[in-house]
Order: C-alpha cells, then sequence, then structure tokens
DNA sequence: TCCGTCAATTACTCCGACATATTACAGGAT
DNA sequence: ATCCTGTAATATGTCGGAGTAATTGACGGA
C-alpha cells in the first residue's frame, strides 16, 4: 500500500522548460500527474480557491494528452481536491472538502515536508479511536484472531522493527486486532491512519535508533485482549499510540 | 455534500437491453457512470473479485464513449472500489480496500437498501468519535464558535427537525462543535460518517413522527461546553448519539 | 519440472473534432 | 442609474478512432 515515495525525481532536465511527469514502474501516466498535482495541492504549491490553468494548456505544459491529463482530475475530483466547471476552469476546493483520510491523499499529505499541526490532528485522532478498537477487540476476539496475534508477536521478537520483515510483523499484529473488532468502518479508518503516521516513522528511524524496546508494550495489548479485559486493553493501546506520539514529535523536532 | 440521494432512479426499460445511464441534472456523464457502477458494487450486484466487461463492450452496453467510461473507472479507482490492469481486465477489490469513509462511497451504500451491518459499525464508530470530539470541543471552544452553536441551536427551536431549515440548522450546530476540535482530521471524518447516517434518518422520519424532542438533549451538549465541562460533554454527547442509534435502529426494523 | 520465449488480449495513451454549459458582456427596459 | 434579459465567447465535457505498451497464458526447449 505504500507503493508511492518522494522518489526524488530530478526531472530530465534537457527539454526547454517543460516539466515533465515522471511516471514510475507500475504507475499509469494519469496516476504520475494526480500523484504530481496532488503533492503540489497538499504542499500549498495551490491554495485552495486558485484556478488551474486550462486544460490544453496544462496537459501542453506536462507534455501529455488531454484525456491522461482529464483522468488524473477525475482521480482528484473524487477526492475532494479539486471541482472543475465549464468555462469557469478547474479549481481548488477549501481544505474542509478535502478527502484527508484518504489512502492516497495521506500519502500526498506526506509526501514532502509533513504539517506538524495535521500529524498532531491525526495522532490525536488516533488516540481516541486506537483503545476504542482495542476494547472492542478484547470483547470479541477469537481464537483465531489470537492465534495470528500471538504469530505477529513472535515475528517481531525474532525481527526487529528495523528491519522490513519486523515491520510487517507489527502491521500484522496491528491489523489483526482491527479486524477482532468486527467493524469493516474502524478497519478501514485506523488502517489508512496507521499506514500514514507509520510512514513518519521511517523517516524517525533514520534519524536516530529506536529508543525504547516495543515488545513489552505490545505484549500487554496482547495479554489484555486475550484475557478479554476491555479496560486494560484499551488502557494499554493508550500506551503504544502515546510512546509512538512521542518518538514522532522528538524526532520531528516538535 | 448531500446531492445525490437514492432519487428511485427506475430504468427506461424500453431500450432493447442497453441500460443507458440517467444523468440528472448539474451531473456529468462520467459522473452518471460512477455512480451507477459504484452503486453496483456497494449493492454487492458485483461482488469483489468479478471482473468487469472490456471497456469497448461496457461503454457500448451503457451507450457512452470510451473517453466517460474510462473517467468514470477512474473515479472508481481513486476510491479505491475497482483495479484496472492491462490483459487483466478492471476487477473489483476485497472490500478491505474500499474508502468506505468517502462522502461518495458512503452515499452509493446507502443508495439503495443499506447493510443493517455496516449501519451498526457507523454508528458504533460514531459512537467513540462524537464524545470525543464534545469533549475537545468543550476544551478549546472559543466565544465565536460558542456563538454559532448558540444560534443554530435557536434555528433548531424555531424549526422543527421535520422540516429542511431545522435540519440545516442541526448540521450547523454538530459542525460548529467539530470545528471547536481545532482538528481538521476528525473534522472529515466526523462530517463524512454524520451526513450518511443522517440520510437514514429521512428514511425514519417519512415512517413516523419524531419520538422524542431533541432540543433538550442538544442543550445539555451545548451548556456543558459552554461551561468547559470536557467530561459532561462527551457524556451528554454520547447520549445523542446513542438516541440516534435507537431511532434508526426502530425505524429499520433491526 | 522448470524456465524462457512468444503471441494475443486488454488497458493505456494520443489525437482532433464537436457538443454543452456557464460565464461575461452588451443592450434595452424600468 | 439600476436591473433584467438575451447573446456570444470560452473552457470543460463528450465522442470516435488509431496506435502503443504491458501483462498474461500458452508453447516449446532445457
Amino acid at each position: 500500500m505504500g507503493q508511492d515515495r518522494p522518489s526524488t525525481d530530478a526531472q530530465g532536465a534537457e527539454n526547454g522548460g517543460s516539466a515533465k511527469v515522471a511516471r514510475g514502474p507500475g504507475r499509469r501516466l494519469h496516476g504520475a500527474i494526480a500523484h504530481k498535482l496532488g503533492t503540489a495541492i497538499l504542499s500549498g504549491q495551490y491554495a485552495p480557491g486558485d484556478v488551474l490553468s486550462g486544460e490544453v494548456a496544462f496537459a501542453e505544459e506536462l507534455d501529455v494528452s488531454r484525456s491522461a491529463y482529464r483522468e488524473a482530475i477525475q482521480v482528484l475530483t473524487a477526492k475532494g481536491l479539486v471541482e472543475s466547471r465549464p468555462k469557469a476552469g478547474t479549481r481548488v476546493l477549501p481544505r474542509t472538502r478535502w478527502n484527508l483520510l484518504d489512502p492516497e491523499v495521506l500519502g500526498w499529505a506526506f509526501a514532502g515536508e509533513p504539517d506538524i499541526q495535521f500529524v498532531r490532528d491525526l495522532f490525536e485522532l488516533r488516540a481516541i479511536v486506537e483503545p476504542a478498537a482495542a476494547r472492542l477487540a478484547a470483547q470479541r476476539r477469537d481464537k483465531n484472531d489470537i492465534k495470528i496475534m500471538k504469530d505477529a508477536l513472535a515475528a517481531m521478537r525474532r525481527h526487529t522493527l528495523a528491519t522490513e520483515l519486523g515491520r510487517a510483523a507489527d502491521r500484522d499484529f496491528h491489523n489483526a486486532i482491527l479486524n477482532a473488532t468486527r467493524n469493516d468502518a474502524m478497519l478501514v479508518l485506523s488502517a489508512s491512519i496507521g499506514a500514514a503516521v507509520n510512514w513518519t516513522t521511517q523517516y524517525k528511524q533514520r534519524a536516530r535508533a529506536l529508543p525504547r524496546n516495543p515488545i513489552p508494550d505490545h505484549v500487554r495489548v496482547f495479554d489484555a485482549i486475550v484475557a478479554g479485559d476491555a479496560a486494560a486493553a484499551a488502557e494499554a493501546m493508550g500506551v503504544l499510540v502515546d510512546l509512538a506520539l512521542e518518538d514522532t514529535a522528538s524526532a520531528m523536532g516538535g
């Protein structure tokens, strides 16, 4: 799910001023255009109310066909970033209309320098939802859920969080909790936010070693869920989110 | 924001087998196609894993150009409903990939007969998020927030919830609370869910008169927020959500 | 049995033309 | 002078077709 990273695309700079879009492997042209425009909007390069250049002009500037450009605009429109009307052109919508919880939008938001306030907002929401999810999981988990969590926890012990397998195990663990809530809406929400926030974790890790062994805190959550102790599960998960917040905050210098 | 309602579009059934899409006023053709396919997917008419007909075939069947059809598919792709690959075709993604919190997707989910379990999931999430939002609002509101809430409350008293102005005032009240949280992520999330759930409220109202005067419960929330009493605000909002759940459940016969 | 090669199918991209809707301006009536 | 109305300009929306690129599945060889 995290297939679009910054990628430091140094544009081919020989073409006379035209900023061609770079389409990575497995990414269609219109997807690349959407990525480019999406990050531009999320980074504030285009402000709400701004009107984009006309289709023909902008498509030519990007050196793509009008069809591909239009399909990209449809994507942005679907995510509430822009709105197009005949004669009026395509304008950036106010931020309140943006689907900020859309996984791709979150990816664009974190593609460049993430907005500190927005990261805080996400953590605040996470601190509300995740403990509640753990509470529900403690009430509804079955043997299969527990087995998956147990395996993920074992994998986390084997590989550290510095490795890709370790992070995958971490994701599996949290996903297992969300699955145990039996609530699709919560699953989607938490998965989106978690994935986005974990991207910042990657930045964090290159800056400094992990400040603390995360296993014991995870075990506390696991034990509480196994015991069916809803209150303890919520409390333990709250600790986990708080720790993640502290790490991220210190890594971002905020 | 609630511009696409069920609309009971009994398709023109006289044309020889070709199911033309009906494009309402102010809705582009590709938007109408996306609506049609989106509701078809959300209603289970296309199951995850199903492969749609080829572009040429499906576009011809809908009697639209491939451009319009493709732009509609891009919208569905952007919302995580489908995925297209050369040679493999366009297939419906597993439900866990759907952006169920996207306002438009929620609209499609409630266009036909809403899934009882999904409504329950949404209310469960709402019961977690809304009280927390009220708690934050009580801590962070300023005079301007209070004024807006006060005005909305007054408007709710003048007009009943049976009128459009009354419902607008209700929305304003809740939006004011969300704004007071100073959390964009929570604002977007809660607004989406609230809007979607309120659609079911419309069904409810045609079936039976409002079972209870909602004003006093709203006043309790308002007073707590004005007083800055976070705990009381959360508790009062919890009551509000519970009441809405009861009403909706009884109206849906669940 | 496994792996590389090839061909067929499908989505992807491009192009040019026309249709439609919305804005903006000009003109006239009040 | 102001407001309304009709008209023309302009940008998006839709169309149809042609050609490209990529993935898959089958075929054949190691």
